[in-house]
DNA sequence: TGAATGATCACG
DNA sequence: GTGATCATTCAT
């Protein structure tokens, strides 16, 4: 863990590409956050891609507004959002300043931290340990990450994504239509870890 | 399946 | 200002 906790971030320049890329290249990938006195690290396992142009479904699609103005940021960038009054969705930023372009974390595999992330996802009752953080507001509420990480770059040393020295052939590597949107269903932006417990659905 | 709960944005 | 919508989750 110390050894993790001290690893460098991935370069911007990762995130300064393409974001269907960017999304497959960010499965495997270790997304660390240290947050008060809590450390978590956790193995993404399922993301999505939300384009710049031309994507119905992306927050970006109708320009800039206070709310999105992440996406537009540059590659690396955190994009933070409240949804349903209840939950905080992450994204990373992809491509140049000025593209409207992300990609959400849905599901991870818990690394370290768990027993916090377990605490922090407040339920009457646990359930099963794969669904600790199974869907993208789990995740944000396991790892306690809320609105003031809007515009955060995941380059910091409390706040970053590192290589675990995981390499996933292309056959490894799942794709369906996005989960919860009413729009352009037909695209499948939703890339994930085939056979992995710690998917979203 | 339905309820909880609030920010956001397109209207005009 | 108003109202529909929403990249969700949990418990029934």
């Amino acid at each position: 863990m110390k050894l993790l906790e001290q690893s460098s971030p991935l370069p911007l320049k990762f995130y300064q590409r393409d974001t269907v890329t960017v999304a497959k290249d960010l499965l495997g990938k270790g997304l660390y956050v240290r947050k008060n006195r809590s450390r978590f690290l956790c193995e993404i396992v399922e993301v999505e891609a939300y384009l710049g142009h031309g994507d119905p479904a992306s927050h970006s699609f109708r320009g800039m507004t206070p709310r999105n103005q992440s996406m537009f940021e540059g590659g690396g960038t955190a994009y933070v959002y409240l949804i349903y009054g209840f939950y905080f969705c992450v994204n990373v930023a992809t491509e140049e300043k000025g593209v409207g372009a992300a990609v959400l974390f849905r599901a991870a595999a818990p690394l370290f931290g768990h027993k916090e992330m377990q605490r922090n996802r407040k339920l009457k009752e646990p359930h099963r340990h794969e669904k600790l953080l199974s869907g993208p507001g789990k995740l944000t509420q396991a790892l306690g990450i809320d609105r003031s990480f809007d515009g955060k770059k995941f380059t910091s040393t409390d706040f970053k994504i590192i290589d675990l020295g995981k390499v996933l052939s292309e056959s490894e590597i799942g794709s369906s239509p996005r989960v919860g949107i009413s729009k352009a269903k037909s695209k499948h932006l939703r890339f994930f870890i085939k056979n992995s417990p710690w998917l979203s659905r």
